[in-house]
DNA sequence: GCTAATATTAAGATAAACTTAAGGTTTTGA
DNA sequence: TCAAAACCTTAAGTTTATCTTAATATTAGC
């Protein structure tokens, strides 16, 4: 079953990495960069879900959504940026199922996304534990939907951040993964200073509630120069 | 698949080297050492990714930047000199992907680009143990992704100058490397100064964890007055 | 045996990674 | 709505791995 799913943003960049995003999960995008054509997409296409930035060059956001409310029926999200904060409220009350700020995480983007299709039914709930949405190998167990982690038979509690970066380090694994990847692929901020250890702090963090030392891992490997990796 | 990669330098030996590297990898260069001739091609070519030096004659790699962002859909790489921190920040905030200091490394050059280009096609870059990312010969596995050395079945832990010593090598069997070459090749450093052995070091400590010896090497020859050699 | 090229070794310099703690932000729950 | 808790980020100091240099030893070829 093919899930369509709009994608309007005037940044081009933006709408671009929404839609790699949302392509890594099956879902099939149709990208517009403004207010005219989007509507002229919303008579010719079907639709399951819109995410919709506010912020637009010719008609507001906002305006899309009213219209989408008063012709369709399925879910709309809306892209604010970060201080647009009367944006959020306005934006919900003007019948918007849910709202993301920029800069957003991808996992928690397409997390969203997958909540409001469910809530549509559209997008059947009861997910099977499926390759897709798991990983299991050698005593971990990583579900992305339930956001749970289970090693060696005892459930780990991961905040978000690190259950990304291991989420990551899993579905990549046998391959070294640089610090700099790993910050673009969990926060999906493609502005790097480069003089951030962040990764390293929660890296250390994951690497205690896995009770895995830095000089003798079992799971998370240090690759001097390079990045880390769990074996494959 | 025909992956286009821009390159502008007005050093015409590092557009070069760089065109040198990438080839070797299989993409098709398109090598410019101004900004005029860089935007002309923008409007002809189909481009997968572009490596802008920032200093240009005519044109600042920023601005050309600019109107990459404006007008395309493909990650940009800024060459900086090493000293130019300031520009670091500018330029990713303006919209780079990525940069990289000058002097740069081949190896993690080729690795930052590929890592780019993954991450604009595919979400989940598990790449497949393919040819192009090992080499296996009698008894040595060497796989770049990995950055995984193994030697009869047991593995090697390599330091990232000595694997990449090695991939020269290893890539180059059968053939003679000079210290030069294998300079050149792993530092990407045109100025050889020459009253240096710090290639030699690396070799004695490859041999080293190869249980190589120097008089009757298995692996890495001397030739005598000439260089290194592996046997095809 | 002499010379030049290559090897070896060890120490100093550099760079990368680790750890810790503090401060800031967000989320949670009463 | 507010305070507490949880979480994230930053920064600084520490440790460790790696790289380079330099001094000395060895080897190959003449």
């Amino acid at each position: 079953m093919a899930v369509n799913i709009l994608v309007v943003d005037d940044e081009q960049s933006i709408a671009d990495l929404i839609e790699v995003y949302l392509q890594s999960e099956n879902f099939n995008v149709l990208k517009f960069y403004n207010g005219h054509d989007t509507l002229q997409c919303l008579e010719q296409q079907s639709i399951d879900l819109a995410i919709l930035d506010v912020m637009l060059p010719d008609i507001n956001g906002f305006a899309i959504c009213q219209q989408i409310r008063e012709k369709h029926n399925f879910p709309v999200i809306m892209l604010t940026a970060k201080d647009e904060e009367i944006d959020k409220i306005t934006g919900l009350t003007l019948g918007a199922d849910d709202y993301i700020t920029k800069p957003f995480r991808p996992l928690e983007m397409v997390a969203r996304v997958k909540a409001q299709l469910r809530r549509f039914t559209k997008y059947n709930p009861a997910e099977p534990v499926s390759e897709e949405n798991s990983i299991v190998f050698s005593g971990l167990v990583l579900n992305k939907d339930r956001h749970e982690c289970i090693l060696n038979e005892k459930p780990l509690y991961l905040t978000p951040t690190e259950f990304s970066i291991l989420w990551v380090l899993a579905s990549s694994r046998g391959r070294v993964v640089s610090s700099e990847e790993l910050y673009h692929r969990v926060w999906g901020d493609k502005y790097f200073t480069g003089n951030n250890n962040t990764v390293m702090v929660h890296i250390r963090h994951l690497r205690e509630k896995m009770q895995d030392s830095a000089e003798h891992p079992k799971y998370i490997k240090t690759v001097w120069g390079v990045g880390y990796k769990i074996e494959g």
